[in-house]
Order: C-alpha cells, then structure tokens, then sequence
DNA sequence: AATTCTTACGACGGCCGTAAGGATG
DNA sequence: CATCCTTACGGCCGTCGTAAGAATT
C-alpha cells in the first residue's frame, strides 16, 4: 500500500463515493474507480464495498482505516518539518556536485 | 513524499551509503541515486548528506526520521491486517461487477 | 586502483483523461 | 432520466537499467 494508495482510500471513505473522492484530491471519476481497483487487488482484499448509500467501510477497511489517518498524520507531520526551511545549507559537508545541483534548484 | 520515498530514506538513512541501501531494496545504484535527487527537491530540503563516512543525516532528516519510522510501522500493521484474510466476501452488498470481478481475482 | 556516486540515453510500464456504455435509484 | 460507476483506447510522463565518466579514499 503506497502513499497514493493511503490518499485515495482516506478520501473515498470520507467522500463514501468514488465521484466525490475524485472532486476531493482533483482528478476523474474514472481515475479514482481503477485506483480503488488497483488499490484492492494489491491488498488482495476489499477494503470499501458499494451499499444503497454509497461506498462504506468493510470490517477490514475499518481496521486498515486508523493506520491510515496515522500515516496520513506522520506525512502531514514531514510537510510541516519539511517546508519553509532554510535551504542554504551553510557550512554542510557536501560534494561538489550536490551543491551546485541544489543550488541551482534554491537560485 | 511518499511511500516510496519514504523507503528509500529509511534504507539509506541505515545503510549509510547509496549502494547498499540500493542493494536492500534491490535496485541498482543509480537509481538510488536518481530517487534520493527527487526525493530532496520535493521535499525542497537536504535531508542526507555525503560525508567521509558515507551518507548521514542532517539535522532535518533526523528530524524526519522519527515520522518515516512510524509510517513504516503502519505499513506494516497494514500489511498484517490485510495478509491471509478471507477474500470470500460472503454476503457483502456489492454490484454484480464488482462480485464477478473481484470473483475473477480470488480463483 | 578500487569503490562509490552521477548522468545521458533509450526503452518500458503505469497512470491519466476522454469517451462511450452499463448499473442504480 | 439523472447520477454514478466501469472500461477500452491512445498518449504522456516517470522510472528503470545500462554504460560511461567523475569523485573519493
């Protein structure tokens, strides 16, 4: 289950329909059913299931559904770490190379 | 940063070089290389950096480390959840497709 | 000199949007 | 019949391995 995977499921649950899912995080309806089809396959298990109100949780998408919201809060934690930092690098030991490379990408 | 990301981090942050860390997870070394370039400019930060002793943290990575680990550990428990299930699905409301498809995948 | 890292190149696979069709209520 | 879901198609973008060269010790 890769982090697309995690983003895609999240949203379907919370949306509890595919058309909805795919408003959330900007793509087609179509997008989101072959994802939920590739995301299951991988997993070799049904995670959501179509009902009269749209799509819900199976009992073992609500157990896989509280690791998911903890990895979606670990990955919300790294974008907080990560962004607004000072890219400068002063003083890194670092080759030549890398320097230039993410110098330019800072410039 | 995703999942892969988030792999390749870890196993470089273990290996402490780019090859064997390329080696853990069996690709070559230069796509270790290429994944930790891509890595660092979407997360807009060094998080390793080369040294005498081969790669090492930075202080954002270790920063970072903490996060990775605990996401590591959920796709773990995912994993766990999800292997050796049932895939039967007796009973489930599910549309026809979906029942054959899914039917399809199970035999 | 041996090991490690980088990068241009060509190829392959995966994912997307469109569009058309089927299911559902 | 309006909405939602599925799927074949064609195209595009990303990632890979190879291979050759540079850096490091």
């Amino acid at each position: 289950m890769d982090w697309d995977d995690v983003r895609s499921f999240l949203a379907i649950a919370r949306a509890r329909s595919l058309s909805g899912a795919a408003r959330e995080l900007g793509v087609r309806q179509s997008t989101m059913s072959r994802r939920l089809e590739a995301l299951e396959l991988r997993a070799g298990a049904r995670l959501l299931q179509r009902t009269p109100r749209g799509y819900e949780l199976t009992p073992l998408g609500e157990a896989v559904l509280g690791n998911a919201e903890r990895m979606e809060a670990e990955a919300i934690a790294v974008e907080r770490l990560v962004q607004g930092r000072d890219v400068a690098l002063s003083g890194v030991v670092c080759s030549a190379t890398n320097w230039m490379r993410i110098a330019r990408q800072s410039g």
